[in-house]
DNA sequence: ACGAGTGTGTACTATTTAGTACACAACCTG
DNA sequence: CAGGTTGTGTACTAAATAGTACACACTCGT
């Protein structure tokens, strides 16, 4: 579960290629259209996780969130960014303020906001 | 109101400079140990806003808010970055579910939150 | 034994990022 | 009118980012 990008894709990857087919580095490469090097070599950390856009692409090739893939390669979507940007001083204080709080303290909240409660 | 980084930064900087002493080009650039004519350059915006490192000293220097320096940037703090990298989930679904809420929404999670209503 | 499929090694590259170093021209000031 | 101060123009650069292109070696089924 503490794995690196790298790590956890070749997992999911090869769970996918015994499991059926057109999984291995070649296929899953071809879908993606870049380099089944390039992915044996992020597989590896024999180099840096791909860009956003690509890891995009992975996630929804392997069924995987998202956010978890970027997160593990140390990035924030850029959906995310965007919102943060057109108020910055407001969700800078919100998140920082969340730094410690318990996960299910965060799920009340984000429960009350879907739920309309403002 | 709606500046870019380099008219914002150049707008506070010459106010500054009309008010006191040493916030020339060059004053500030020897504080901040980077080159005049790159604070010139990024002023008028002939290249792109700093790096993160250097808009904090910018903002400590010109008096700012770093945020806000980093939104106009596009950049979201490395602190922010690191509490969303740590639960992606979580902070994502809250980044989404705030983004159309209204700025006094916002405000009332952020007070409820630091007031211990958990 | 052979060809298809699999992963990997090697070498290279275009673009972006985040600046440096130094020279120049205009201005005002005593 | 010399000297400091100010902003800017020109030329260059090291490191990081995000890959490509192709060749090689192993294994497995027929």
């Amino acid at each position: 579960m503490n794995a690196t990008f790298g790590q956890f894709i070749r997992t999911k990857r090869t769970t996918l290629q015994q499991a059926g087919q057109g999984y291995s580095v070649r296929g899953l490469a071809s879908r993606l259209g870049i380099q089944p090097s390039y992915i044996s070599k992020v597989e590896r950390e024999e180099v840096a996780p791909p860009s956003e856009a690509t890891i995009h692409k992975i996630a929804q090739e392997l069924g995987e969130n998202p956010d978890v893939l970027l997160a593990l390669a140390g990035k924030v979507s850029e959906d995310l960014r965007q919102v943060i940007l057109k108020r910055p001083v407001l969700f800078a204080e919100l998140i920082r303020q969340l730094k410690d709080a318990p996960d299910h303290a965060v799920l009340r909240i984000v429960r009350e906001v879907r739920d309309g409660n403002w």
